[in-house]
DNA sequence: TAACCGTGGCT
DNA sequence: TAGCCAAGGTT
């Protein structure tokens, strides 16, 4: 070894040091000794993208339980997916998942590529998971940056370019630091300690393994990193929901179209939603003729983008109602099947109480 | 490159 | 409260 990387092999075996006595302990993550399920890991991967871990957590048993391997998914009508990711985010996700599986199953036999570049091919795979796959299960000297990575890296070499032009440099610094041995617990090293010791809010430098060589520690500057563009906030939009009830409790619902919003996922009719809709004739919107009344309060909802408000409409309507091109009547007891986001949830919950007899005189 | 794409928790 | 943040990918 050169004397030019002796420093960088150090800072990996200080890493990995750290990480030997304070790993995290994670539903997908392979005990010491034990070899990772290359399925999991990537399904672990996935839900994580922008993601808890808290809120992960129960979404990623139910679904092992549901889907226990790859072809199991592969195999699984794309609504059961969809259904198993309500409430999750992001689904664009879920619907590349589910499109990986069967590439997977069809094109390699049912076992993931082993290789940054072949997982790279695969939809929903882009450059952090594909890092992140090749690293953590097959043990590949692969660079995976996340915003932990990333915040490490800023500050361990205080990187004052904003993100995302310093994503490049940040991704050559980890390579450089690469160890040769143990490159997939390195990987996971460098996440657990952006996440439990390297935070973004007062940062536990005392426990470091790198609070030596840190150059933003060094100046004091730590929580300064990483450097970001301000991010623009959107308009609120506005639009009008309908709850359409039948007399046996069936609901009006539809599928959104797939791609775009909340693609693919389950809702009850709503109008357009604008930052100028107005409200008036709201009722010209409705999916169907009935005795519509509005709910007291409104629904708020805040999407990535743009915050929402949706005024909710109910009605009941009677057996013989047509059913309008595209929906469907959901029977009450099946509700919770469907695919709803939780937007729709809010909608449906609002509709549902407003649509309640009220409690009879004693 | 920048916009789009959810949700919940925390400060 | 309002903004920030969390194991990002696609277009």
């Amino acid at each position: 070894m050169s004397l030019a990387t002796r420093p960088q092999a150090a800072k990996a075996a200080d890493l990995l040091v750290w990480y030997d006595r304070h790993r995290r302990v994670l539903p997908w993550r392979a005990l010491p000794g034990e070899r990772p399920d290359p399925y999991r890991v990537w399904v672990s991967e996935i839900m994580l993208q922008q993601t808890t871990i808290a809120a992960v957590k129960p979404y990623f048993e139910r679904f092992m339980a549901r889907f226990p391997t790859v072809e199991a998914l592969a195999a699984a009508p794309s609504e059961d997916v969809m259904q198993a990711w309500a409430g999750l985010g992001y689904y664009s996700r879920a619907r590349n998942l589910h499109a990986c599986a069967k590439a997977v199953a069809e094109r390699h036999g049912g076992v993931f590529p082993d290789s940054e570049d072949g997982l790279r091919e695969l939809p929903g795979i882009g450059a952090y998971t594909a890092g992140a796959v090749a690293a953590i299960a097959f043990d590949r000297p692969a660079a995976a940056v996340d915003g932990n990575v990333e915040r490490v890296m800023t500050r361990l070499f205080a990187i004052d370019e904003p993100l995302p032009g310093s994503k490049p440099l940040i991704r050559e610094q980890v390579l450089a630091l690469l160890p040769h041995q143990r490159p997939g617990d390195f990987a996971q090293a460098l996440m657990d300690l952006g996440a439990t010791i390297c935070t973004p809010r007062s940062p536990a430098c005392g426990l470091c393994p790198w609070r030596e060589p840190c150059e933003a520690r060094q100046a004091g500057t730590q929580e300064t990193y990483p450097r970001k563009q301000p991010k623009k906030t959107g308009k609120t939009r506005f639009g009008a929901a309908f709850v359409a009830m039948r007399e046996d409790g069936a609901v009006l619902v539809r599928t959104r179209p797939a791609k775009g919003l909340l693609g693919g996922m389950v809702e009850v009719p709503t109008s357009e939603w604008s930052a100028d809709y107005v409200l008036d004739n709201a009722q010209a919107d409705a999916p169907l003729k009935a005795a519509w009344r509005r709910t007291l309060v409104p629904v708020r909802h805040v999407f990535t983008h743009f915050p929402l408000e949706l005024a909710v409409y109910v009605a009941k309507v009677p057996m013989a109602t047509l059913v309008p091109e595209g929906m469907r009547f959901t029977p009450f007891a099946r509700l919770r099947e469907e695919a709803f986001p939780n937007v729709f949830l809010k909608a449906l919950e609002a509709g549902l109480e407003a649509l309640r007899p009220p409690p009879s005189a004693p």
